[in-house]
Parts: C-alpha cells; sequence; structure tokens
DNA sequence: TCTGGGGTCCTAGGACCC
DNA sequence: TCTGGGGTCCTAGGACCC
C-alpha cells in the first residue's frame, strides 16, 4: 500500500499577510524584512512578493541590495517598493488559523516551519481523491485567509514537499509513485532538501549538477563524500524517504540574537545588550511548558564574520534568571581581552540560548 | 551586495567510566 | 613502559532550513 502525502507551502506568506491586510499596498512590489534605512541598514529580506521578485529581489538578500535594486527600477520609472518590517507575533497568528483549518479535515498532520505543512492523505483511495481534496483545501485556504498556497503530493515527505515548489505559487502538483523517477532526473541537486551552497559546491567539483548525475555515486562514494548524510542523500536521489508525518516537533532550545548598528567593542553596551537578551530568553522560557535548562550557550560575531560559541552545561538543572545572566557573563567576559580575542575585533552580533530543556 | 533571527542536526575530540 | 574497547557526556564548529 503506497502512502499519499502533501506538503502545503504558504505563497510569499509574510508579504501576502500584509498585502491581504493592507488594499493600498495590493498589486505594489513588497519586501518585508530589516529596515533599509536608505540603504545603510543591516539585515536581509525576509520575504519578496512577487512583484518584487521581478526586480531581482529574494529571500536572504541584503537589505542593503534591495534598496539599491528598488533604486535603480525608480529611476527606470517602474512602481516603488514598498519596506516593511517583519511582524512575527500576526504572521504566528495567521499560522495557527491556517494550523487548525487544516486540523478540521485531516487527523495526521505537522506543522513544519511558520508557513509549511505536511499531511498525510494515505487513507484516501487514491491520489486523484487526495488531489480533489487538496483542491478543497486551497480553496478553503484561499476563501477563509485570502491567501495563496502551492501544494505537493507524492509518496512520501520528500516528494511531497519537492512537488509543492515545482509550480509556485498558487499551483497543485501531484507525482504518482511510477512518476517518481522522471521528475527527479532532470532536478538541479539544490532542490534535494538538506543540500545548501557547501554540498552543492563540492558535488559541482565531480561535475554533479542535476539529479540524475547524483545517482551515478554510489553509496560508498558518498559516504565518503558526506558521511552519515551521504547516506540519506543516496536515498533521496532515488526518491526514498520513509520519515514519517509526525504531529509535533519537541522543542529543543530557547535562544535570541542581536546584530548592533554598528559594530563595537564598547563593554557596557555589550553587557547591557546581553542582560536585554538574557531577559528576553528567560521571558520566553517562563511562558514556556519547560521547568528547568541546564546548558547556557553564548554566540560572539566578530566584525569579520567569525563567530564563536562558548557554553556551559551546569551540574544541576536552573531555573532562575540570575543563573542565567551569570553564566552569560562569565562566557562573554573572555571576549574583551586577549584569551578569546587577541587581535580586539569590533564585535558585530552577541546571542544567547538555553538547552537541555526539562519539564522537571 | 556584505551577509537577520529563529531554530535543528551532525561531527569530532577529549574526559571519564567500566 | 605500554597501554583495549565501548559508551556517554561535554564543548566547539559548521551546514542547513524558513
Amino acid at each position: 500500500m503506497p502512502r499519499i502525502i502533501a506538503h502545503l507551502d504558504m505563497d510569499a506568506f509574510f508579504a501576502a499577510i500584509e498585502e491581504r491586510n493592507r488594499p493600498r499596498l495590493r498589486g505594489k512590489p513588497i519586501v518585508v524584512g530589516s529596515d533599509p534605512k536608505g540603504g545603510i541598514g543591516r539585515g536581509v529580506v525576509s520575504t519578496a512578493n512577487y512583484g518584487a521578485r521581478e526586480y531581482g529581489i529574494h529571500s536572504a538578500m541584503p537589505i542593503s541590495k534591495a534598496w539599491e535594486l528598488s533604486q535603480k527600477a525608480k529611476q527606470e520609472g517602474k512602481s516603488d517598493v514598498v519596506f516593511l518590517s517583519t511582524d512575527g507575533r500576526r504572521y504566528a497568528e495567521t499560522s495557527s488559523r491556517i494550523m487548525a483549518l487544516i486540523a478540521k479535515h485531516f487527523d495526521c498532520i505537522e506543522q513544519a516551519s511558520i508557513d509549511e505543512f505536511f499531511i498525510d492523505l494515505s487513507f484516501l483511495s487514491s491520489f486523484e481523491e487526495a488531489r480533489k481534496n487538496c483542491l478543497k483545501l486551497k480553496g478553503e485556504i484561499k476563501s477563509k485567509e485570502k491567501l495563496n498556497c502551492s501544494i505537493g503530493i507524492g509518496p512520501n515527505k520528500l516528494i511531497a514537499k519537492i512537488a509543492s515548489d515545482f509550480q509556485k505559487p498558487n499551483g497543485l502538483t501531484l507525482i504518482e509513485p511510477d512518476e517518481v523517477e522522471r521528475f527527479l532526473e532532470p532536478l538541479a541537486i539544490r532542490k534535494i532538501p538538506g543540500i545548501g551552497p557547501k554540498t552543492e559546491l563540492q558535488l559541482c567539483k565531480l561535475n554533479i549538477q542535476n539529479i540524475k548525475d547524483l545517482k551515478k555515486l554510489s553509496i560508498n562514494d558518498l559516504k565518503q563524500l558526506l558521511g552519515k548524510w551521504g547516506l540519506s542523500l543516496y536515498k533521496k536521489a532515488r526518491g526514498e524517504d520513509d520519515s514519517l508525518v509526525g504531529e509535533w516537533n519537541e522543542i529543543k532550545s530557547i535562544g535570541e540574537q542581536e546584530t548592533f548598528e554598528k559594530d563595537t567593542l564598547d563593554s557596557n553596551y555589550i553587557y547591557e545588550r546581553l542582560r536585554i537578551l538574557s531577559r528576553d530568553v528567560f521571558k520566553r522560557f517562563t511562558h514556556s511548558e519547560f521547568k528547568n535548562f541546564r546548558t547556557i550557550t553564548i554566540a560572539v560575531r566578530m566584525n569579520d564574520f567569525e563567530t564563536k560559541n562558548r557554553s556551559r552545561t551546569l551540574d544541576e538543572p536552573q531555573n532562575n534568571l540570575a543563573a542565567l545572566e551569570f553564566e552569560a557573563i562569565k562566557l562573554l567576559y573572555p571576549f574583551f581581552d586577549a584569551r578569546e580575542n587577541p587581535n580586539r575585533k569590533p564585535i558585530r552580533l552577541i546571542g544567547i540560548r538555553i538547552e537541555k530543556l526539562s519539564k522537571k
């Protein structure tokens, strides 16, 4: 009995929510992300809607670059790009409503991120039935939330996920088991979740560009090249994936980080920011289901982007802010002298995270 | 172009234990 | 006077995802 799995991915989610909520923005190119501050802002694009993508703007692009492209477009007489800062709370609310809507119809679902969901449709009699159900769901999300999504349907999570990306936006792609091979082979290896820039480059050096090329490597080739991940990649290239649609993802850590407006070595300022981050993390911890934490990790990013993590696991689980701040400050302290920062590099970012969370 | 903020998972060495 | 093997925990770094 083949499984039938769907992956639902919201289209340009953050930008689409903003567009929906502000009728004046309809049809305009929109970029959601950091404040560009007239071209000198730090940060990246979170989501660009399809209008902004026509200007060459895309997610993860430095916001300064996006600003530059918007200015260029303006000079060419194209319409102004609207820059908006991210409103995480609002997006999370919309996400929960969509989750509830899906849960109304289907039992076995998994929220994979703020804008992605897996649904196990194996209980249906055929892929055709799955298509009908998904079209109905798309329509319901459109009418209730005024948002578009793209859905992929396949025999497992991997194929469903790749398929949902295949005809974006507002697409529905169905790949039946006997079509998997023909669907995958021409795709760029980058389409496989888990292959990022580094792995792509490694494989590119071996003249491997699409999934058909990738299949020429033996299990041992891949193991040698990529370790444990090589084995799983061998299976993915063949469209195999046994992972189940799980209902929940256990939280493993809670953390926050901050990039400063200007790189600095001003210890008073940095300690103050660390205290504020500690308090914010602690607040989220107290509102979580967890009672204790045991590991504290700080991150320090230098002006040249070198990033160091320093962590301490306590003998006893803790639950108080004083312990968190105390350990964090102890970890940060050596960055102001030669022990951790011999070249006195200015600091660009600090972060703090708690792990080994327990519910007692 | 100069690179956010929230996370997860894997690797590898060293300590320590039996 | 040369030293095992297995397991677990901790720390640091890095790749990747949205």
